[in-house]
DNA sequence: GGAAGTCGTTCCGTAAACGGAACGGTCGTG
DNA sequence: CACGACCGTTCCGTTTACGGAACGACTTCC
């Protein structure tokens, strides 16, 4: 930024607003004229050709009744990556951590790419997985007895065991995951970085 | 903003970013050296006289290692709630929308007050919500045949029909709820609002 | 098939967020 | 008590995000 004139935002932005507002059934015109910012300002924000201010982005969230962070991801990341994790076949982000005594769970967003399987290896003892199937077909779980699950499907597994995942009839799968681990040890977002 | 020239910004932002500066023992200037901006930016939003860019957040956030929803506070938009609905006992927060052709899926973060049911009237015919727990115990599902489910179980219904949600042995519980939509109708954020 | 409405994009002048530099204040140090 | 190092603030020229207006494309209605 700053001083050499470019200075682009991440389109990922762009994207999830215009996947809220057209979820929502609004006109790029009327979410605009609701959020009380010019057609310009949401247009360019849609193309990433443009650097909100906290403003425009409060103003706009408001108007599509979302939390901000709904629209620049923000999934906690330290440095800004941590944040998506590629495997061979998986691309997790990590939505939320919720901290309990005994138990942490983390939540996360998979996309599976269709025609490679992923296989992770044990977790420790205790650790289960939990999957809701959003898009696709997914073919999930220990790695000799995997399940399938269609859209709105779920899947559970202990996964002290090796587990697969695959994304089946060469469709592009969308997940998500939670990851139950008991104890306060290292977080599951290393292993899910094979996951 | 706009056209009368007065454009301040939430001077709670500048609070939390001061907090969180000497939290980390970090002068200003060390801090808008490793955030890569200048001095006066970081100066002009601790005393929030400046409506930062998106980009300034999130380098500034980076600095400090935490979300940008740490310095944005972010709990519900200007309005107060819009983000974070409430009910009788339940206080859900979208955390993620998603859209495929044919459906849209929402999913939310649910704390589910102790000592009260809440009742959610019938949503459109197709409609079904898939709920994983993660703290405390949960009773949900249809009205006339609730399932109860412990932390890191799941309870998926039909929402054609009343549904209650409610927390046992009084204890908050806190749980992921995916609301799956066919078809391209209203927002099952409306619906949500009195889930 | 012309008028009126709406759509999303682009152009443009203005307001303001930006980084760099200059400033005064405070602290150790020789 | 000069001197330098650092602090946080303020000033300033440049860059750019802003809203309004104009635009072409498309629908709908008469």
């Amino acid at each position: 930024m700053g001083t050499d004139g470019t200075s682009r935002i991440d389109p990922a932005i762009g994207r999830r607003l215009r996947g809220l507002r057209e979820a929502r059934g609004l006109s790029l015109s009327e979410l605009a004229r609701r959020a009380g910012v010019g057609k310009a300002t949401v247009s360019g924000l849609e193309h990433g050709t443009r650097n909100p201010t906290l403003e425009t982005m409060y103003a706009i969230a408001a108007a599509l009744s979302v939390p901000m962070s709904a629209l620049t991801l923000d999934p906690g990341a330290p440095a800004g990556e941590a944040a998506t994790v590629r495997g061979t076949a998986v691309v997790s982000t990590l939505l939320e951590v919720f901290r309990e005594p005994g138990v942490t769970y983390e939540l996360f967003r998979l996309r599976i790419i269709a025609g490679v399987e992923q296989t992770s290896p044990a977790h420790p003892p205790g650790v289960t997985e939990h999957l809701s199937v959003v898009r696709g077909t997914v073919k999930a779980g220990p790695a000799d007895a995997p399940l399938t699950a269609g859209p709105g499907e779920h899947v559970s597994w202990a996964s002290d065991v090796p587990h697969v995942y695959a994304a089946l009839g060469g469709e592009e799968a969308h997940a998500i995951l939670l990851i139950r681990t008991p104890g306060q040890g290292t977080s599951a977002g290393e292993q899910a970085a094979q996951a």
